[in-house]
DNA sequence: AGGGCAAATAGAACGCGTTTCACGCCTAAG
DNA sequence: CTTAGGCGTGAAACGCGTTCTATTTGCCCT
């Protein structure tokens, strides 16, 4: 096992980081296995190499862990996003194709899918933040998505396109809930957001067309 | 099958169904007045005046009860929209003016709104049955508020009448879980789902026009 | 080298969901 | 009236999340 520790000039000590790295790394592994109650946090100190109290102070509780496992992947996600842009000829062909990206990565490892649904969806203050942060990454990878190649994010995003971003998340983010709950499957997902965004997309542009001619 | 349960009135034994409903009863209470964390097995039990076992054997996990308990307000909240139909000139005005009532019914009581939320989300295949349950009553009063006070809801509703039922629940669904995590308000729920029904009737109706003029 | 300090550790402890089990009571059948 | 069996009871037990505490460890400073 590689595991090189660096902190400064100390060879035994671990730097923060890397710990909250492993303890994220062994909880996405026991998710995975068993779910969310096989994540115990028991186990998941003890396979990350420290104690239970220590795990404790880097993370708030079960739920803090998984969510924060949830924005860390889709970091990397976005950034393997970024170097290969989403393909389509029209708006709603490239935020589908988006979306069945990220639901593909989430169905690729379904326990861990669950898992992570479940802590996002617990509504305890605590993980706030991180539904947050998830929020933002995701609504960036939409509105590129919404614009083509075109116009790098670098322009603030205009309220329709934040609005449609919202909305697609809620959308997938509930198909995912039903999902978990197994009332539908991995197809039904992507179906249920390109209806929404071919619908919304549509709307969005009658809307438009309306207010001109008028 | 459905007979040789207890015969009569007797005195002393408890009718399943009394029972299942002062134990949801005390659950909905004890949710209110804690969340749901506060509603701890033991007391529901004691409160209802029934033993931990017994419990146990009438449902299957506390979100069991807090899943059933949301089915039932929502029934007799459902008698009640019968007799008095939602107003509103277009389908969309109805169908906003529904989850308005909705809205506000589950912001009423917070603390139990989130409980049940957490209930329902929780992903776990024990509760998915009262998940559909709840969904379908759902979709009925919307397809109601969709259609006006015409038609009564005898018509099996069309695919797409259950597509944008669907769809709203869906966003009314995401919407509530962010509440509950505060990372909004009350009426943002509602222009939430005020915004979809507008974009995606709209949508609809477009893709509608585009179809007949081809 | 040694003292002081912050962080980490091991492990116990607490609360609660859930399961289990032996016992007693009520009802129904004989 | 007697008896058998099912239902509810009460309490104990188990697992796990979370917290707490006493003790140790590694690092810095003098």
């Amino acid at each position: 096992m590689a595991s090189s520790k660096r902190s400064r000039t100390s060879t035994k000590r671990l730097d923060p980081e890397t710990r909250k790295d492993r303890i994220i790394d062994v909880a996405i592994r026991l998710a995975e296995e068993g779910g969310f109650e096989n994540v115990r946090q028991r186990d998941v100190a003890a396979q990350a190499g420290v104690a239970l109290g220590t795990l404790y102070k880097s993370f708030r509780g079960k739920e803090d862990i998984l969510s924060a496992a949830l924005e860390r992947e889709t970091d990397t996600l976005e950034r393997r996003l970024e170097k290969k842009p989403t393909r389509g000829d029209s708006p709603t062909e490239r935020v589908v194709s988006l979306f069945q990206t990220l639901t593909r990565a989430m169905c690729r490892k379904p326990n861990y899918a669950r898992a992570v649904l479940r802590a996002m969806a617990s509504g305890e203050p605590e993980v706030a933040a991180n539904v947050v942060a998830y929020q933002t990454q995701v609504n960036r990878m939409i509105v590129g998505a919404l614009r083509g190649s075109e116009a790098t994010a670098d322009e603030p995003a205009s309220p329709d396109e934040v609005m449609i971003a919202l909305m697609l998340q809620q959308i997938w983010f509930a198909a995912l809930v039903g999902w978990s709950a197994k009332l539908h499957g991995q197809p039904q997902v992507v179906e249920q957001v390109h209806t929404a965004a071919r619908l919304m997309l549509a709307g969005l542009a009658a809307e438009r067309a309306a207010s001109q001619s008028k």
